[in-house]
Formats: structure tokens, sequence, C-alpha cells
DNA sequence: TTCTCCGCATCAGAATTTGCAATTAGCCTT
DNA sequence: AAGGCTAATTGCAAATTCTGATGCGGAGAA
């Protein structure tokens, strides 16, 4: 006997109100017309006070019904547009995916990808890990990561790649050492003190890469893996090493640092997304790759 | 088989949401656990997707879940909305009230009136109708109208009434005649012809009693029932008549007319709100007269 | 007036839905 | 391996909702 209000009889509701007749929203509705007349009478129940006054030719709302009918007419939409959501949902691609990510976030435009990602693909949940690009390298190739972020050429034949920039390298030297470094040629540079780079930060093998192209086989001071550490050591007169030209010239441009030939670049390596080969075919993949095109302005 | 959503099914939803499982959310609701299993799987096949993730020690909301929860929360809100609004309507009085109008309406406060009522009472509706203080004397006393305005003393005996305000009344005298009558006496100003009222009209009785009062019983040039025709008629130096005192002060003041006196009262009259007396302790009635005082500003 | 039509209310029975109790199944912890 | 927790399933009982037939009352036409 005690039953709540419910939305088929708002929708009757609303429907005899439009209407003006039990029976002709019996008709719309695909129902009896005492159908109608028991949900009408159930919410007359409910509210406590009659919503249509009976006239021979029809009904009329009656004040407390023309003041309830918008409320009611609101759930309706509401519910109609879940429903609607619900139903633009269906077809989006889910699951979770697992992005492994290098060097300073901001670079690989992370915020505003995830941020399309999330507007274009809502069911679709992104879990970050922050290595390096030997690591995601390897993550993607043993799959326990879906794609991520590599620095560097060729990375590997069953890993496929989506190039999104090149990024250029300096040669920095401590302020100390600019005198007689600053315009040198690489035999000469090659004979510094370079600072050693971890082979687990990006910047080991395009360091290493560097050396072996110039011909040259500095003696190491040490080998660190952070950009800011290296840094301190270049400022510190410790040795030269190769830094990312933003990251250079941002030093540079207050003394701190010097930079070799006046900045120019000493070698590039493109910034590329990494993902499995087996799936380039895959929606989800196609997904990654498309959102990124995007926000990096790739065709 | 093909069932709409209902409101039970996205309150089950919602608990079970902010529970995390079944069987909790099936005690708060006074469920048993299946039936909140079927719930939750009647929607889910609604909305083509699921919307928790099953756990050993519960549930969880997928994304499809989480981006479709507020929307639900939202539908419940509104129920709830519609309900207490439906209660709160529960004891309002309802029905129709005719009221009787009589003059200018802004004089009636009848706008502020109306507005207060509708806020306070709002299944209460009401009908005007336009008439001279008589007839709606008349039309309370016969009830087809439940309550009215009235500009005079005393109307009747089975009709009670509730005095709102005095409307003063200044004798209103042609430029021409202003020379001669502006100062003059009540015997002096008895010989002046005066524009009679019709006895429609509120001024008549007005009139009538100022003349018996003062003793006179002046030469009457026709019968007129509109305060815009007398007015027209004094400009036009046919005769003297009495004005409402903000009729009268207002077109005193660019020298259309002449204010007999400089528009001194020549006599006043309550306007009341009259109603059959039988209805004194009609809570309609009440109604009417608390929404009045407040408008009128009365104890 | 009398008749007919139209629309709502009512009722009993049928169809559908909803709910419950008991049980099963899966996972985790001990 | 056993016990505890939770969700899913199943069969059956209860409640509801729906329908078709019927009744009632007012409006309009003959």
């Amino acid at each position: 006997m005690i039953g709540g209000m419910e939305i088929y009889q708002l929708r009757t509701f609303v429907t005899v109100a439009q209407q003006g007749h039990l029976t002709q929203a019996a008709e719309l509705l695909h129902l009896s017309q005492p159908a109608v007349t028991a949900q009408i009478k159930a919410l007359e129940e409910e509210f406590g006070m009659p919503l249509f006054e009976r006239y021979p030719g029809g009904v009329q709302l009656t004040e407390a019904g023309k003041l309830l009918l918008p409320d009611a007419e609101n759930i309706l939409a509401l519910g109609r547009n879940l429903l609607h959501k619900a139903k633009s949902l269906q077809g989006e691609p889910r699951g979770k995916v697992r992005i492994g990510t290098i060097g300073v976030a901001a670079r690989l435009k992370i915020g505003p990808w995830l941020a399309l990602l999330r507007q274009r693909h809502p069911l679709i949940t992104v879990e970050t890990t922050h290595g390096v690009s030997v690591s995601v390298l390897n993550e993607v190739r043993k799959k326990t990561i879906d794609a991520g972020f590599y620095l560097g050429r060729n990375p590997y034949q069953n890993v496929n790649t989506l190039p999104l920039s090149e990024v250029g390298f300096c040669v920095a030297l401590p302020p100390q050492m600019a005198v007689e470094l600053a315009n040198a040629d690489w035999k000469v540079l090659g004979k510094a003190p370079w600072l050693g780079v971890s082979q687990f930060s990006s910047l080991a093998d395009i360091t290493q890469e560097l050396w072996r192209s110039q011909n040259i086989a500095p003696l190491k001071v040490g080998e660190f893996d952070e950009e800011a550490t290296l840094l301190e050591l270049i400022k510190a007169g410790v040795g030269v090493a190769v830094l990312a030209e933003r990251t250079a010239r941002r030093y540079a441009a207050d003394g701190s640092i010097v930079l070799w030939r006046g900045g120019e670049l000493a070698t590039r390596a493109p910034l590329q997304f990494i993902y499995s080969a087996e799936r380039e075919n895959d929606p989800v993949i196609g997904m990654l790759k498309a959102s990124l095109r995007q926000v990096w302005d790739l065709p």
C-alpha cells in the first residue's frame, strides 16, 4: 500500500496535464485508461491533494497541480538526460591505460593530453609511472605498461613510435672554463673534464652517441642522473655536460653557466611516443595516438 | 522485461555507491540482498554497461558509474524536493475568491496585495470584478462575491468592515470661477453650478452627504459617473465638483483646475474592505484580512 | 424532454514484477 | 583445508500493475 512516487507515475502526470484527457494520455502512453486513472490517483494520494479537477469532457490541473507540474517535468528531463548520457557512454572504449613518463612532465604536454583524453574518452583511466627512457622502453616491451615516452632514436624493432618533437642539446660550460672553451672545437672540448651521466638517465644515450660521433672520449668526473645535479656541478666548475636546450638557455641567461659556441646545438634527439608493435591496430593505442597528435599539432 | 528506469532503482544505485556493499545497502533500504542485486542488475542492463566492479569484500563504482552517479543523485534530490513541496502545500487553504474592486486599482494597492496573497497562499486563486461601492456592497450581501472594497461609512449591518485608509475630498473649481469662489464659504459655494454625480459612482454618496451636512442644495448640471469626465467638465468651466484629494492636487498643480480654499478637505470617507458578517470566522476571510493588514501597514 | 456520446471511476481477474529465503559460488584469511 | 565474507542464483510467495467490462454523470443533439 505504501509505494513511493515513481518515474512512470510522473510521466503519466505530465502527459495527462498536457493532454487534458486521461483517455488520450493513456493512448499516448500505450496504457489503458484505468491504468492512468490509478496512477494519477496514487500520485494524488502520495501528495495528499488532488492534481486535477474532473470535468465532463476532460480534466484540468488544480492550482496545486500547476505548482507541482514543473518539478515533475524537471525530473523527467533529468531522467531522459541520464539515459541519454548512458547511451552515449555505451560505445566508449573503457579500461585502464598505463603510461610511462620521463623527464619533465611539462615537456611531455602531459596535462593537456590527459585533459583531452579524459574529455573525449571519459571511461578511460590513465595511470602513469615515471622513469627514464630506457626503463620505459623495457616496460613497453615487457608490456607491464601500455605505452610511454622515449627520448632518442629508433628504440627497438618490435616497438612502434610516434615522433612528437625534436629536443636540442647544448654543451654547457662552467663560467671558469668559458674563456678557453667557449669557441673551442670538439678536439679541445674532448680534453676537458666531462660530467658523466648515469645510464638510467635520458641523457646517457644522447651523451654517449655524441661522444662517439665526434670521436672523443673525455675524462668522466663521476656519474649523475638528475639534470638538476648536473646543473649545480657545472655552476661549481666541476666539468662540462650536455643539457637540454631549453634548460641550458634558461640558466645561461643569468650567467651562472655558459653555452659552448653561444648555444649551438651539439645534437638533437626526437621525443617519441612508443608502444608495442603488436598493438599497432589496438583501438586504445589508436585513441592515445589520435589525442597526442591533436595536442602536439601533428598531421 | 523492458522496464524503464525507476526512482527506487536509482535510490538503490546511490545507496550502494556510497556504502560500497550490496549487503549494507540492502539493510539501509530495508531490502534483502538479492533484491538489491536484481535492481542494480536491471539498471546495468538499462544503461548497457556495468555500474560496479564486484570484488570479494564489496563493490566499487566503475568509471561509467562515477559519471552517472551525480545525475542519479540529482534526480533523487529533485524527487525529495517535489514531495517536500507537496507536503508543504497540504495544509494550505485552497479555493477561488471573488473580490469586488472600485475606483482606481492602484489606490487599492491591489497589485502588492495579490502578490503577497499569491506568495503566502499559492493555492488560492483570485477573481476580481470591477464596479462601484454600491454594487460591490450588494454583491457581498448577495454573496455572489466573497469580499470587496467600499468607499464610504457604515455600509450595512450584516456586512463587516476592515478600514484601510481615509480618502480626503476637495472641492474643485474651474479657473474661471476661482476669483469669486476660491475662498467663499459654503453658502456662496452652494449657489454655484455643481456637476451631478451618477448614483453608481463612489462619489455620489460622498457628494450627497456633503451637501446635506453643509445644508446646501446646489443646482445640478447633468449627472456623470467617471472621475475623468468630471475633470474635463471642471476644466471647461461647466461647474464645480468634489474630487478625491490625490486626483485634485495632481491637476491643480498645473493650474488646469483650482482647489477651493487651497485644497482644504471638504470631507473624508474611509476606504474599507467589506465582507459578509456571517463569514467573520471563515479562515479564507481571515487570510484576506491578514494580508491586507500587512500591505496597508495596519495593526 | 429523451437519447446518445464522451470521459472518468470502479471492479475483478490476469499478467507482470518485485521481494524474500535458502543456497551456491568465489575469494581471502587463518 | 576450514571458516568467514560477499555477491549471484533459484524457486516461490506477495504485491503491484494492467486490462476489459461495466457503471455513472454531464453535455449536446434530436
